[in-house]
DNA sequence: TTGTACGCGTTATCAG
DNA sequence: CTGATAACGCGTACAA
């Protein structure tokens, strides 16, 4: 292993290689105007010969930047962090600002070790991204660098938030559907102690009301976020209803057993009934039996304004309260209109 | 937003109001012998009173070291990534060192400009996640941190490089077939172009040869990492090989697909046909039906070993070649004796 | 145009 | 036991 193979190269090295000051290499590395073409091409040189990575941890010593941020997670499985991550990493450019991911495992205690780490390493800001679209304790208000709080808001009205508009996409399912020509439409979801079931359902109602329709089944049929109560639910509704045109689902996992349900009774689909699902959760959705159309949670856009607000943050632009970013629909082939 | 509250509480903050001079400050917070209890106390209350925490950032520059390790992967969807980043986390203490997660995106050029960032942040050390079970290439020798390769091997045999072990793997999912009674067993799994469908087969065989048998349909059935192909596979061994008995599937998306079609044949699983995956893929085989007996990659293991392999590189203890991880049978419900 | 000197926040080495 | 003082690597007024 190609262990401290150059250690330690300084621009003291750089500088004494090309014959100046350290200032004046410094100078000349940073593009600063006052300084002679031909030094700066040596000292240029002097650098790349020596392969010179400037020690971040330095300058940031000096501009009280450290160019870093902190991802605070309680996701284990990154299904929600990794998009937003990603997204932040994009607006941010990976040269500019690195990010330190760290996972609580939904443990209070580990939370505030990870803070005080990484206040420690000076982050420039955090991003605090929680497992659940539901409210969450805030960080508090004493904190030395701007927090963002992503997916799960801050239960702190001071605080910024930014989440999904579940209201918004329960809406888009249910007028993708009714565009779709179907009238007869039913809604199966997760844990009503959810904010987000009860978003999505609201929704859904809300669009369903303006064309005087109520939801096929007569309720919303509230649940868990499992394909087994996918499968249970739809099997209740056939029975109930057999004559619904279309399944809104409150997540691809439940929407994938009320796919399944539906194909054991050889119940077409989309021709008979139309189904969509909520999250786009890729490997679930994509390899759907039909490929499932889905309201996707444009993650990577919430990424991307999250770390633009830390940036606004960090330059004194501060601003709080919650702000719902839209969601938008994803169309595969378990929805179609009716011929 | 409680930004910028209290900006910049130093190590001079505290001892003024201790009353101390810097030096004894800094040895009286770091537990240095040499000073006198009721001053450190009072240097403590002072640093709990600003709620003072050191700058990472110049403890670093003294010490040469910052506490941090690169996380550079290449899988989108953080499947592999996160259970090793976890690992890795655990194993380093979350207090001690922090984790920069880059994601290259599978983009070289990404990758090289993660790698000018990290080297600049001057990480102690570097942990490369690659997407796909296969050898990637080198990073190269002359870097000034130990780098390890975890899930994917590094094509330089001087790298030291951390894998699962495919080959135990497939053996594992056959023994266990066999010891639940069965012997007409038939293995679909996915793109032949891996090392892991390779190796996972080639274990697979050499079990069987074991004892004296050969694979139910003749042959492995490759094809490609899907539920699609994991139904179209299924559907044509049971034409060919109606006695089947159990299925290894090289994956647990196949397997999803080899159950479904079982379903619809209205085959029992496990009565009938046992049905072991591959990946312990938890929202693909916890939620199957049944759920789904698997091979589980042991992933955060593999992130706490590394990070141990990282650290021993750190202290001088560097090592090479590829070191294989064993994996372990997750037994749920798709398999069982045969009555 | 270039170099000198100082400071960023901390630790370590010495004197006192 | 405590306190100057010198690093660590770099940026930047200021002087030359």
């Amino acid at each position: 292993m190609g262990a401290a193979a150059n250690r330690a190269v300084t621009l003291r090295d750089v500088a004494r290689l090309a014959g100046v000051s350290v200032a004046t290499a410094s100078k000349a590395l940073n593009g600063q105007p006052q300084v002679r073409a031909e030094t700066r091409a040596r000292v240029v040189k002097a650098a790349e010969q020596l392969s010179f990575s400037p020690n971040t941890l330095a300058q940031g010593l000096i501009t009280q930047r450290s160019g870093t941020v902190g991802l605070l997670t309680s996701d284990l499985e990154g299904r929600f962090s990794i998009p937003i991550l990603m997204g932040a990493e994009d607006a941010f450019g990976s040269d500019q600002t690195s990010v330190f991911l760290c996972d609580a495992r939904g443990d209070a205690i580990r939370e505030k070790h990870h803070l005080r780490a990484l206040l420690s390493r000076r982050v420039d800001g955090l991003i605090v991204v929680g497992a659940r679209p539901d409210t969450r304790p805030s960080l508090g208000r004493d904190l030395p660098v701007p927090v963002i709080y992503a997916y799960a808001p801050s239960d702190d009205p001071a605080d910024l938030s930014l989440v999904t508009d579940n209201i918004g996409g329960g809406r888009l399912a249910v007028d993708h559907l009714l565009r779709c020509g179907r009238r007869r439409i039913a809604h199966i979801t997760g844990d009503p102690g959810y904010g987000a079931a009860q978003d999505r359902a609201r929704g859904a109602l809300d669009r369903l009301a303006e064309e005087g329709l109520s939801l096929a089944g007569g309720e919303v049929w509230f649940g868990m976020w499992s394909e087994a109560w996918g499968r249970g639910a739809t099997r209740m509704l056939l029975d109930r209803c057999p004559d619904v045109d279309a399944i809104f689902a409150g997540s691809d996992e439940i929407a994938r057993g009320v796919l399944d349900v539906l194909h054991e009774e050889r119940i077409d689909v989309p021709s008979q009934v139309a189904v969509i699902g909520f999250d786009n959760w890729q490997v679930l959705a994509a390899n759907a039996r039909p490929p499932l159309t889905t309201v996707d949670l444009n993650l990577e856009q919430l990424g991307r304004t999250a770390a633009q607000r830390l940036s606004a943050a960090m330059d004194g632009a501060l601003s709080s309260g919650v702000e719902t970013l839209p969601v938008r629909l994803l169309t595969r082939e378990s929805t179609a209109p009716l011929r």
